[in-house]
DNA sequence: CTTGACAGTGAACAAATGTTTACTATAATG
DNA sequence: CATTATAGTAAACATTTGTTCACTGTCAAG
């Protein structure tokens, strides 16, 4: 089967974080002959599976990535090759991965956005959060997740928890905000 | 800055899903000789960000992995070093990338366990649920999503909405699990 | 001052790399 | 049946790879 190299490949790249050499493959694939490898190689780069920079092989977007199906209701929806869409996690959810951290939520102050306690959210330490955002701040020396408000009439910002049970929370001292929550990601089990 | 170059190696890896050479090395880090690479590398394989097996070089997880923080409430938890997780998403929400899929949600009948309109869910194709997992279903010929539920009484498996406005659903002929929902991921904006 | 560690240059080299060419067996097609 | 594409073997090869060795300048510590 064909599809199972592309899988030992796969698994390789999981496993190793990089892609093997031809002799490697040679080895992977149970091929004897490094000509078979580059024929199959070349095969993956016009499948736009991988590809080749100058004699650097690399993988391409296609090939980690997961098929990204729309909506359930009528039919099933994978079936459609066109429909596919594919996405990885990663690049999907951290946009700039060097000022980015995750941040174990606790407490149900956010479920009114659907942020639970336990779930992981991703946050981007950034300056200036817009009104809305949903941010990491230092209110008063405690440090809380919360939404970003500003209050016209008295013309200074607070913070506002995402359900009915808590007050809204405006500074006596300070009020800083220290990165924005980009994502939230929750597993189940 | 050393740190500088560590980046420059990221984001290498982030646009070419792979390590450069040491020769490409040379220009990314403006060396002029490959002995001055020699070392820095050694220096990151001593700090567990790269590894070498026989030669082969390739990155840790530590190498992309996001620093991953617990609880906040009193002082910020990013400063202990000894705290500190790492995680790369794909390998936390992923585990078997063969056989999942990416969904994208629509309909709000799983707001109760968090699972909002336009949300994404990792689905995993599985034979055997569990009673309470949250499924992605074929009911008399209706895909849908909802959890998965046993009626004892009537010794049946019916689907559950997270949303009181949503009544069970009985199935009327068949009943078909196509896969269980693993994780949720929402990003914001 | 002297010493030693550190960061980098420059050249040399064996081993491994990806590619090419020529050839074979098998299966699919008309 | 002849033909042609497909999947693989085998060997040869220039290029590139990672590594090693010898050397230089700089800076901090004793």
């Amino acid at each position: 089967m064909v599809n199972d190299r592309l899988d030992i490949l796969k698994k390789f790249f999981k496993k190793n974080r990089r892609l093997p050499s031809y002799s490697e493959m040679l080895s992977l694939f149970g091929f004897s002959s490094k000509n078979a490898v580059f024929k199959l190689i070349n095969k993956w780069v016009e499948a736009n599976l991988l590809k080749k920079i100058n004699g650097k092989l690399s993988p391409t977007s296609r090939f980690f990535a997961l098929p990204l199906l729309g909506n359930i209701k009528a039919g099933f929806p994978i079936l459609a090759e066109e429909n596919k869409n594919y996405l990885t996690l990663d690049d999907y959810l951290i946009e700039d991965p060097s000022s980015s951290f995750l941040l174990k939520v606790s407490g149900d102050s956010m479920t009114g956005v659907g942020i639970f306690d336990g779930d992981i959210v991703v946050v981007e330490k950034k300056k200036a959060p817009t009104i809305g955002d949903i941010v990491l701040a230092q209110i008063d020396r405690e440090w809380t997740l919360k939404i970003f408000r500003k209050d016209r009439r008295r013309r200074i910002n607070y913070l506002e928890a995402a359900n009915p049970k808590y007050p809204p929370l405006y500074p006596h001292q300070e009020l800083q905000i220290y990165g924005v929550v980009k994502a939230v990601i929750r597993k189940f089990n």
